[in-house]
DNA sequence: GTGATTGCAAAAACTTTGCAGATTG
DNA sequence: CAATCTGCAAAGTTTTTGCAATCAC
């Protein structure tokens, strides 16, 4: 825990970033959360515990930098909010997401299924895979447990 | 064309819902330009044409309503607007997209590699898929032909 | 006819920006 | 110190909503 905000806070000063309090206090929500996907309001919310003085605007900016860096994932689900994924960089891709359309829950399958695919897109189209995204939407397994579902 | 404009507007009549020379026209809008990935702005600048008096707010009613009915997806790309999709319900789930980080171009690979997965997360998950969708980051074929990119 | 649908404008939701003052290295 | 960073408030974007008038069936 500690040792990854160390790396983190070196990631940001080997490029001449400064470590604010603010910057800090974001990062460590997200370490604490890692499992969530939270949005800029969520962090907001979470960071104002440890930094009571922090502005939405701070969070979404270091959310932006930490972005850049690559140290966070922006995902978006299609409901309208980004959100903001702690990239795990000793498996590099990560999860997928299985998204319920009947009763909104998502939960991830947490392995990375893509490897061959990704294989045939670097041969059959000669482009580079840097990250990927997969998404399942349909009935989860406590919706089809309920009732028998006709789509 | 006109016979898959005859089946949308069927699917629509037969769940009691109006055919207003609005819906009509946005319909046409999405089967002519099935390549790309219009926004509601887009839709609405190109409906225009057939239908001057529609207002932008009908435009998004509209493409809501085609998204509940599964005659279009709704995608997001991450850059804060919603895009919107004609199925192609022959073969019901359509393609992936390769997202170029470089040049932002969008590419498409207008197959469907996740029959093999899809199955995998009914058995493994008891999660019943309606949709899925599947987008690669990364270095596009023309970027990558220009110069050695270390990404 | 009657209930669904529309256009407009206003509001909501989310995100970005300008700027003066505070803070970091 | 100098340049970066912050908080606040204001502005920007995209999307949704309320409502009276209109339209499809």
């Amino acid at each position: 825990m500690e040792e990854r905000i160390e790396k983190i806070k070196q990631q940001l000063q080997s490029q001449a970033y400064k470590l604010t309090h603010q910057r800090e206090a974001t990062v460590r929500v997200l370490l604490e959360n890692e499992e969530d996907h939270l949005s800029a309001e969520d962090v907001f919310m979470l960071v104002k515990d440890k930094a009571p003085e922090i502005g939405l605007a701070t969070v979404y900016r270091t959310l932006e930098l930490l972005s850049e860096l690559h140290v966070v994932e922006k995902i978006n689900f299609g409901d309208g909010v980004a959100r903001y994924d702690l990239r795990n960089d000793s498996t590099h891709h990560h999860h997928h997401h299985l998204i319920c359309v009947q009763c909104g829950a998502m939960d991830e399958i947490m392995e990375d299924w893509l490897g061959p695919l990704e294989e045939r897109v670097e041969e059959q189209f000669n482009f580079t895979v840097v990250d990927h995204r997969l998404d399942f939407q349909g009935i989860c397994f406590r919706c089809n447990g309920k009732t028998n579902n006709p789509i």
